[in-house]
DNA sequence: GTTATAATGTAACGATCGTTACAAAATATC
DNA sequence: GATATTTTGTAACGATCGTTACATTATAAC
């Protein structure tokens, strides 16, 4: 009875993400989404609504892609260790890759906090929560298979692992240098490797 | 021969590092900075130039009075884990004291590293330059002592706390809990403990 | 007190921002 | 093919941004 709408949803949050990854959310127009999707504001509006809106559905989309292709990375290794190391060297890596943004979307909005609105701030803090939950899931499976001491605090290990991982992804933005990155990641893995006995 | 100037200097760009520390480049207007100033946009461009000249000028400030507040804590100790633990103690109390702002000026400018120009870009490299010189100041004269071992890679262990500190002023705006944050830094400081057997 | 110089106050500049009103074009149902 | 409905395109809104031109006020030197 009416008109289709012309466009893939999933495809446009996509580029809307890849533009406030790389220029954060007050660095990006309207102007600017207009000219990454390809669409008119209008559609836009009409689509995902204002821009605070947008940007929640853009955090949730990165949550459901970036986050997952983390956690998943780290869980489809043998253990804890295998998959930090695997986990943080990709994330090096795609760090060092032009073709993606620079550093994380979350680390960058968060250091932001306070200027956005609950509904994203409460998105904010859901990436933060899923990550720390993939890294307890991985804990407390080495700590089942008996690798870990069984006497390990999960949360705080998990909030560690978090802590190194949000270092790593400011000091990409300042440290042009990969080797200097993966001498930090290798004392994180020792100190991994440490608990372990 | 001509009237003299009203105000210190060093007052007012305290006061404007405080809006910046608190509301990030981007979302710290001109009026902004009259209000916090009292001064009238005519004097602080006569003084300090353009919005970007201002605020590199504050990053410098506030590398000399932060930054170097930090580098004395670390610098003043016993030895390394005794200044860590307690320069680490501090960042965690101030960055939930309501009385400054949250988190560290230069980190949440690092996470927008490329939105500023380049004068603005080196002052906040010189930022980094500086906590890493203070921290590799302190494991060399742990190694000079005999604490550490002097196979120790001073510049990778550096960036190791470097890069602890910056995750730690992210997650100070997500996790709204000191103990938290201070159970991450006990598994920091346990590692350097580690390096000294 | 006159004069030169610089700080301050007023007001506006053009540009860009997020948002919306409204007309035009397109398509599924009948 | 006519109708209803929704997407698209055009254009503008008011607000705010960083910056500047200019008049005014204050002070040091003569």
């Amino acid at each position: 009875m009416t008109r289709q709408i012309g466009f893939d949803s999933d495809e446009v949050i996509g580029k809307c993400m890849k533009q406030f990854w790389d220029h954060g959310f007050e660095k990006t127009s309207i102007s600017d989404l207009e000219a990454c999707t390809g669409l008119k504001r209008t559609s836009l509006y009409n689509s995902f609504g204002k821009k605070d809106e947008l940007f929640r559905t853009v955090i949730e989309f990165y949550i459901d892609t970036q986050c997952v292709y983390w956690t998943d990375i780290l869980l489809g290794a043998e253990n804890l260790v295998e998959g930090l190391d695997q986990l943080m060297s990709i994330m090096i890596r795609d760090n060092f890759d032009k073709s993606y943004p620079t550093g994380c979307l979350i680390t960058y909005s968060a250091a932001g906090m306070e200027h956005h609105c609950d509904a994203v701030r409460g998105a904010i803090n859901r990436a933060h929560g899923v990550m720390i939950e993939g890294i307890s899931t991985a804990i407390r499976r080495d700590i089942d298979g008996g690798l870990l001491p069984y006497t390990l605090d999960v949360n705080s290990l998990a909030l560690f692992i978090l802590n190194h991982f949000q270092g790593t992804m400011v000091l990409s933005k300042t440290v042009g240098n990969k080797a200097s990155l993966n001498a930090v990641k290798e004392y994180t893995l020792n100190l991994v490797r440490e608990l372990m006995r």
